[in-house]
DNA sequence: CATTGACTCTCCCCTTAGAGGAGCTTTTAC
DNA sequence: GTAAAAGCTCCTCTAAGGGGAGAGTCAATG
């Protein structure tokens, strides 16, 4: 039998922890001394505490060792364990792409994060505008019908345009706008109701400035995907923030542009 | 200006944690009404929120992230974090790779640990024996002689064998046995006593049973090393547990065989 | 104008796995 | 006998919010 004290330093573990596992009931001592409330070790406690590190360093938290050595379910919590140990890797990797990509870029950073985008109902339009100034005449006409078909806009603003031509044009292009609103509508028309699955993952990137400077931001944003690993799911989102209706200065308009992503395969087979 | 909801919407953060970062004072809103507390958001703080949130995502903490916000030391703050991340990432791998041996032994694992060994003074006595039943005869003999030099035996009770022969032999065996002493006292004799320094790293599982079938215990070590990402960075040890003084069953008896290991330098370079 | 339902406010407790310390009792060493 | 060391319980603290209570506010409707 061995004091606490003693017992902590024959396998390299604090008191407090000891006591701590007493009280959750993963480590009982042999002997408690019902006068003074001393705990006493046997060499048979050794084995346990064993177990109990040995399933500490999966990462296995208290209750889980617990649940593990009460129904003796290791095994199969082991493979559970695994799949959540992948994740964490998953996403430690991930985070550590993104730092060095933030170190390659000498000057201050461009500020690349992940988000999701959400489900949402959008009034839509899909035309070929000659240049990006084209959308200022579409957009108010696009208004116009959504008011007579009486329809809200959704008060989170979400509103974007897609560039839908396979290569890059800065003339005619293909553009679909859609704003978020509050009910799915009869369509008419130009005027297309649909609703648009929420996206898991988007890689963002916030423009400021006029439009026409956009392609920097694009040029960003594929930069990134190629030092992270990811890939482009579909087509980018151009998702406007502040523009000429609140900011008389073009250099002050706010554009977030949105790829969504999807892990991409061949990337994290090599590491450090 | 956007209330403190529909702010969260449109970045897919929660109302939660706006309130929180405007309490830790690193996302202030644009505006507070005074007179009912009501948070207010500008399209600036759009700005803000996406470099937190970039920040976020490599793992800064709260602090890290005012830190960086208020002195612009990212650059440098990343730097450090990448270190921090890597060290996390070779924890998740050991752990991964514990799971993974886990999970290869069909019936129930052996429970190998990795913990430290304390710096020791010890006693010790190098001789060769025959067999393992020697040492019943060696260790009483020590046994007085220590008691001639009158040493102390350390509390921790820290009791271990090495053996010094190159590749594995059952008889006329080269062991050291060492028992850790609170005293470093003069040498005589065969009795030396020494300093034994560290052990940062060491994979550690127990055998229950007699000495002769101690070489199982050793051979499931090796096959934990090489599942592992660690190598051999010193002689074994055997540490004394239960034994024949108080246990008059052979199969109860109990020993700890102890590895020193370092981290593997070729593993680790391939994941997943 | 009043009501209703959605939003927002502050305040409090909860989460992990122990660490740190206060105040008290027991054991151990001299 | 005394004093140091070790043990005990109990309390508070951690990071980054989540959950909920109770009360006040906003916008739209009847």
């Amino acid at each position: 039998m061995y004091s606490i004290g003693i017992f902590s330093k024959m396998n390299r573990v604090t008191v407090k922890t000891l006591r701590y596992y007493d009280k959750m009931g993963i480590l009982k001592p042999a002997h408690i001394d019902s006068e003074t409330g001393y705990r006493y070790y046997s060499s048979a406690q050794i084995v346990i505490l064993h177990e109990v590190m040995g399933l500490r360093q999966m990462e296995f938290t208290i209750a889980e060792v617990k649940h593990a050595l009460e129904t003796k379910s290791a095994h199969q919590m082991i493979e559970q364990k695994k799949i959540e140990l992948l994740n964490d890797l998953s996403k430690i990797k991930q985070s550590l792409a993104q730092a060095d990509y933030y170190l390659t870029k000498k000057e201050k950073a461009p500020q690349v994060f992940i988000k999701s985008l959400p489900k949402v109902i959008v009034a839509s339009t899909r035309c070929v505008i000659p240049d990006y100034d084209g959308l200022f005449e579409v957009v108010p006409k696009m208004g116009e019908k959504m008011l007579v078909a009486g329809c809200e806009v959704d008060p989170i603003e979400y509103c974007f345009q897609m560039i839908h031509d396979g290569n890059y044009k800065e003339e005619n292009m293909d553009v679909e706008i859609c704003e978020a609103v509050t009910e799915l509508k009869e369509s008419s028309g130009s005027l297309i109701f649909k609703v648009i699955e929420e996206v898991p993952l988007a890689a963002c990137l916030l423009h400021r400035g006029p439009y026409n400077s956009i392609g920097e931001t694009y040029a960003s944003l594929f930069d990134w995907l190629n030092h992270n690993p990811y890939e482009l799911a579909d087509t980018p989102r151009e998702a406007v923030i502040d523009g000429i209706w609140n900011q008389q200065d073009p250099g002050d308009w706010l554009t977030e542009v949105q790829f969504p992503i999807k892990e991409s395969e061949s990337f994290g087979k090599i590491v450090q």
